[in-house]
DNA sequence: CAAAAACTAAAAAAACCTTTATAGTTTTTT
DNA sequence: AAAAAACTATAAAGGTTTTTTTAGTTTTTG
């Protein structure tokens, strides 16, 4: 069900998505048809619907994460791929623009979120580790692995180029989990 | 030989490495030792300096690159590690910091720049669309493998990620490389 | 009760002025 | 002939005040 908590986050996302984070609460309160006294019952401050927001993202994230790297179905390779896909639903946290609107003005949510941001990306780093201890993986500088991954997702997120190519972000996403998974040469004889 | 010009340049160069783009012509003059005078006979401007710093090192990977493209020797992937990983020996002009400074304070030479930098990664582009249509290269959308590919290299460049994990940036662009190429599973069995 | 509107305190942005730094030139010295 | 030093015009940095914006509150209206 729309709550009205629900709601408010909606629009949250929604402005952010137009204006970053330089939208203000009467934009906001406008575009869901509510009052600031209304926002102001449900909310205590704009930096506090940014903090649940953050929360929710994380949450949404980490949950799907944690159910793959139990999922003992999956081999390490799949996992990998699992985990680099697990986008969340509200994909504006990734946006660098945002990111840098974050760190300047709510430097407070900011470090909370940059250290979730790390976290996550910290469970592909053992991953890969893993992977390298069992020979799955190739003998290369995990870190650097997980770097190329993740400005690559987060080069995705800077909406421009989803959109003037044309390719949808989860398409991008699952082909860039396969490019470092696989390459991208096509057969077998191709290859070494 | 070390002509006077390439003094210049090498020490507007060292400047560059160590301040950005905000040293002055003063500390420029006293690190190589030569005065403004000298300095002013062989350049008319500090923008004609980086100008010229720009042609030459964009020459030098031109080149590099057209010597590859041309070499009947080399199979496709072996041509594509090898436009990758064919970095200039000036590494600052890859600088994401130093690009910033001279898009602020350089408009007209960093319009040239920004051309030249973006034409060469389109060499790459050409090379990968030939091989998706030789069915060498699997069927991926060649400009995110180019975007992919550019963000990597360029994200080793800016100096701390490559100082703090010490792997060299040769090393690092190497391996990029192979990543994109073959990625980082290591046995065929591994693979799909 | 909740929307709409009016309000306020505080902060960000804009406008303005002052000072400093520096690219490029000229003069003096060696 | 080139270095060193002095010089200037200009632009950037820094500081200050004014104006505008806006988060959050309070009042009014339906």
């Amino acid at each position: 069900m729309a709550t009205i908590k629900n709601r408010i986050i909606e629009g949250f996302v929604k402005e952010m998505e137009i204006k970053g984070m330089k939208f203000t609460m009467d934009d906001l309160v406008r575009r869901i048809g509510i009052s600031k006294r209304t926002l102001y019952e449900n909310f205590s401050s704009k930096a506090e619907i940014l903090e649940v927001l953050i929360d929710e993202t994380f949450a949404e994230v980490d949950d799907k994460t944690q159910r793959i790297l139990q999922d003992t179905e999956l081999s390490t390779p799949q996992k990998i791929k699992g985990v680099i896909t697990a986008v969340p639903s509200h994909r504006v946290l990734y946006d660098k623009n945002i990111f840098e609107q974050i760190k300047r003005f709510y430097p407070d949510q900011w470090e909370k979120f940059a250290e979730i941001f790390d976290n996550d990306w910290e469970e592909l780093r053992v991953l890969i580790h893993q992977g390298i201890q069992e020979g799955i993986i190739a003998n290369l500088d995990e870190k650097l692995i997980v770097k190329m991954t993740m400005e690559a997702v987060q080069s995705v997120h800077d909406q421009e180029f989803y959109i003037k190519n044309n390719i949808s972000l989860t398409d991008a996403v699952s082909q860039i989990a396969d490019i470092i998974l696989f390459g991208i040469l096509s057969t077998e004889k191709n290859r070494g």
